[in-house]
DNA sequence: CAGATTAATATGTATATACTTATAGTTCAA
DNA sequence: TTGAACTATAAGTATATACATATTAATCTG
């Protein structure tokens, strides 16, 4: 089986696959060593790591110090989708874009925004809701809690002229974020500002970003009918 | 600014990231080259090269041969999320897992199926609708298209025992995958198959996945009332 | 025999060196 | 002035070597 020359870590990746995927290696199995194949494959060993260690980012395969290598029991298939700014989506489309401020005010949030903000109860926060549009028609609406501060300069920047979103993506670094994807189902408030009708089956997306001292901002995101968000793996 | 020892491309990574989030490198701008940052930094270059592949395989650095690397202008956020097989999904949250079969035969597909399965006119695949239950309630039904010249023992599997997608994701090696994520709106059909109201919003992922001869299946979740789907970065 | 100690081992990482490859920029020719 | 040919450059990769680290397995103790 020494088969042939695998001297990039792209065939020596070819090939476990292909071994995987033949049960040559089946799940739950050990493989043998990097300096094992190495050996077999003709390379370094350097080489049979940067193979392996990729695989074992796609979820392909466990690694484990002094273990060893195993053929993933449950390939977890991790899909990456890109996180788009709403503007670039719709532009992207070849759509004009638009968002308009629908209000924008400090209050103190509801305790389920407080406990995801992790602020102290009576703290006020900005509590924005934006509407943007593509072709004029509404695409998507945000309500957005920003913690105030966390964000300086926050108070002072022109939300009419760039949103929220934007603004914070380009001035305010974050380490992390949560996201889920659900759907509701339109009432009377969504209904009228979405242009849509009652009832109708709307795509939702929450997110929350933070850094390491504060959660800087929670949005919810509803969108008008048709939406949908495509990844590839 | 020869700032002390990176010599760990964990740090190097760090002290970069530093520098993208304090804008000591704005967006868009050209970073040193590798060579560069490893005298800087006091370690090789494979370590500085290491750091900064990361960073570009998450989206913050664009690198290009020659050109040299950048600050991502717009950093697409890209978040990971695992595609679970349903019985983990449920039992994972500690519920009972049980599936039925509501149908299961061989047509020829409608022209928005043919087209996903990329299959010729006339060509008869296998059509099932499962539906996955969680302590007993409709928890998600799955009407799924599977080209049988592609799955070799599909026909003689017991996919009362073991559900479809299992089944698949045990016995078919697939290489690609796509996604799409969006909500509709519960008609007749839908309520009756998940005991919930008409007209409520639901959450639907539709998902083909091929190898590189065929299109292998394609299904279309949709769950119950109340599914979220999440994930972190 | 339970629990602590030690050794063995596979992956993980760092480094110097060398070569490859894509491509931005320049030069040259039609 | 367009475009083809060339060149210089930065990332990309491969390799041998060395050492680090986590963790299993074996061994030693009480």
């Amino acid at each position: 089986m020494s088969a042939g020359e695998f001297n990039s870590w792209q065939t020596v990746q070819a090939e476990v696959l292909r071994r995987i995927n033949s049960r040559e290696w089946r799940p739950g199995e050990f493989i043998p060593n990097e300096a094992e194949l190495a050996v077999e494959f003709g390379c370094a060993r350097a080489t049979v790591n940067r193979a392996l260690r990729a695989l074992a980012e796609s979820g392909l395969l466990d690694r484990r110090r002094k273990a060893g290598t195993r053929v993933a029991l449950n390939p977890v298939r991790k899909a990456t989708l890109a996180i788009p700014v709403i503007r670039y989506e719709i532009e992207g489309k070849g759509q004009s874009y638009r968002h308009t401020v629908l209000s924008k005010q400090r209050a103190a949030p509801p305790a389920g925004i407080r406990a995801r903000m992790r602020t102290e109860p009576g703290v006020k926060l900005m509590h924005l809701v934006t509407l943007h549009l593509a072709d004029g028609k509404p695409y998507v609406f945000g309500d957005r809690w920003i913690n105030t501060e966390a964000v300086p300069g926050i108070e002072t920047a022109d939300l009419n002229a760039q949103s929220a979103n934007e603004w914070l993506v380009a001035n305010i670094p974050f380490e992390g974020g949560d996201f889920t994807f659900s759907a509701m189902t339109a009432g009377p408030r969504e209904a009228e500002i979405l242009a849509c009708k009652e009832g109708e089956g709307l795509f939702v997306i929450e997110r929350s970003t933070w850094n390491a001292a504060h959660v800087i901002t929670t949005v919810r995101l509803t969108f008008a009918p048709g939406y949908r968000m495509h990844t590839e793996i």
